[in-house]
DNA sequence: TGCCAGGCCCTCTTTAGGGCCTT
């Protein structure tokens, strides 16, 4: 896999900590190269147990449509050559990535890929949204969508539409073109108040 | 025993508390 494919991902999952027990139930992603989506990846999983009637309704997955799914270590096994070799990116990457790494840990894979956070980027680059949740930054960046939420490949589709947004907000901004991977890593981690100097520096 | 997410980030902060964000 070539190394400059970037992996926007978004699981549905039976609560919110694996920790607690949590599983994954849909797993979608898209993948962009230099800002274009080549692949898709989208795929209900079986957790092994029934989901309660707060996440049938949040995200339309009952258990009549996970009953026949295949379970989570067929699915992921799957998704881990998806996003072999590539970057990812999730909105509010922290809880992404526990439930990705607990689903490969069951299969034994590592998860090593470098993840970035739309949620943390947006914060620092749209301080003027009414908030950061992703369905507002939908709307307030009138991203291209059709009116479906809290389904996986739906919630990856307009978080990589928010991601080439973000970009493009820094190219703009600091006329940084083609901003890399790695100087948004970098930019999520800046404390809001510091981002002026820290983009002065990175373009001298 | 009782409780049960957790990381980020702001502020009436740092010997802490609480809102935001994800399902």
């Amino acid at each position: 896999m070539s190394q400059d494919a970037i992996v926007v991902l978004d699981f549905e999952t039976t609560g919110l900590s694996p920790a607690q027990g949590d599983r994954a139930i849909e797993i979608g992603a898209v993948k962009l190269k230099q800002g274009v989506v080549v692949d898709r990846f989208q795929q209900l999983m079986n957790p092994g147990f029934a989901v309660n009637s707060f996440i049938a309704g949040y995200t339309g997955i009952t258990n009549e449509m996970l009953r026949l799914a295949p379970s989570c270590e067929t699915v992921m096994t799957d998704f881990a050559a998806f996003i072999d070799g590539c970057q990812l990116v999730a909105h509010n990457a922290s809880f992404d990535q526990k439930f990705l790494a607990a689903e490969l840990a069951r299969i034994h894979v590592p998860q090593s890929q470098p993840f970035a956070c739309s949620l943390l980027l947006a914060r620092r680059l749209f301080q003027d949204a009414p908030n950061h949740q992703l369905g507002t930054l939908v709307s307030y960046l009138a991203i291209e969508n059709d009116g479906v939420f809290h389904r996986a490949l739906n919630d990856a589709e307009v978080t990589a539409s928010l991601w080439l947004e973000l970009t493009a907000a820094v190219t703009q901004r600091w006329a940084c073109p083609a901003p890399s991977f790695e100087l948004m890593l970098k930019l999520q981690r800046q404390p809001k108040h510091q981002l002026e100097r820290f983009m002065k520096k990175q373009m001298a």
